[in-house]
DNA sequence: AACCCATTTCCTGGTT
DNA sequence: GAACCAGGAAATGGGT
């Protein structure tokens, strides 16, 4: 029923109003392009690319929490294209919200405002808050909980309120104490970890490959429906881009031995590993292990080999997002 | 259920 | 000798 154009002109009236209304500089987005489900598409499959002048997901890079209401159009109007919703069915004036006011709403709101799409936009909503952010909180909060002491749960408003969820992994996984520098000293104390590797590497063999995990269900009870797919697009390349890339994130993990030519070098390289082995799940990640998988992209091109140079790399042509340029436009 | 991908684990051997 | 580096081989888990 409702084509492309169509769902694109009615938000765009929209837009035309809460632009011009609300933020000068948005003022200036042209009604009839404004956005470009392809565009939108784009941007989204790969995150990495640099967002050039216009801001075309203005909501890409931002926490919900923080969007304003023409934001919060932007995703509404793209979640319709994507799932091809009729948008003529949607009460426009719902939408009149920021991102905390969207955040608050419950399931039940949104179904009433957007009726079956709304169940869609609150799970993406679910992602976007638990998920994608989490390609860099879940590192803050790691390294906040390294210098804070435990503090309780900041349960506010609605589902999304704090960021991630509350779940009981978020609040115990990463383990409050965080030895980057002592390699699973104590970490995940009560995660129900598997806990048979250092006593059967000690005593003989174990079986090859990745241990198998079994806080898995924990995540899963919680999410219900969300099950989704995890946070994806959270590769190793990605993760110490991101710490190179995130100055707040990098507390003397690496440094960058050239930024324009990608090359960076571990400082700490244990507690790049352990930080990996947190983001995995995983208490017996060591720099070795992560070596080897650094190593495997050299064959991928994603890094370049830099020999001579101890704990050395260099991104590779199929890597992205590290360069200046990039990082920008990712950031800001 | 089978396959593929991206690691993870282990290992041997070489280098700094 | 410790800490790395190079890769091969095999295993694993998530996604499709």
């Amino acid at each position: 029923m409702a084509t492309t154009c169509e769902i694109s002109n009615v938000f765009s009236n929209y837009f035309s109003t809460m632009y011009s209304s609300e933020d000068p500089n948005l003022a200036s987005v042209p009604p009839a392009t404004t956005f470009g489900a392809d565009d939108l598409v784009l941007a989204l499959s790969s995150p990495q690319m640099p967002l050039e002048g216009t801001e075309k997901a203005s909501w890409l890079g931002e926490q919900p929490q923080l969007w304003s209401k023409a934001q919060v159009l932007d995703w509404i109007s793209y979640q319709v294209e994507k799932h091809k919703y009729d948008a003529s069915t949607i009460d426009l004036s719902r939408c009149d919200m920021d991102g905390a006011a969207l955040c608050r709403c419950a399931p039940e709101e949104l179904r009433l405002a957007f009726g079956p799409l709304g169940d869609q936009l609150y799970s993406q909503l679910w992602d976007l808050t638990s998920s994608f952010p989490d390609e860099l909180s879940w590192i803050m909060e790691l390294l906040e909980k390294d210098s804070m002491a435990l503090q309780e749960p900041l349960g506010d408003q609605g589902p999304f309120g704090t960021g991630a969820s509350q779940s009981p992994q978020a609040s115990d996984s990463g383990g409050s104490d965080v030895d980057l520098d002592a390699p699973d000293s104590k970490l995940f104390s009560g995660d129900g970890f598997p806990d048979y590797k250092k006593g059967d590497l000690k005593h003989g063999k174990r079986k090859r490959g990745r241990p198998r995990k079994l806080s898995k269900d924990s995540r899963e009870c919680l999410e219900g429906k969300k099950s989704k797919h995890a946070p994806r697009g959270t590769h190793l390349w990605e993760f110490i881009r991101d710490i190179l890339i995130y100055p707040e994130l990098n507390e003397g993990l690496m440094k960058w031995e050239n930024r324009q030519e990608g090359v960076f070098k571990f400082l700490r390289s244990e507690a790049v590993a352990q930080l990996w082995g947190q983001k995995k799940k995983n208490s017996s990640m060591t720099y070795e292990k992560l070596s080897r998988a650094m190593r495997y992209y050299y064959k991928r091109e994603i890094l370049e080999r830099v020999d001579g140079r101890r704990l050395v790399y260099k991104f590779g042509k199929n890597s992205s997002g590290w360069k200046e340029e990039e990082v920008v436009g990712h950031r800001n």
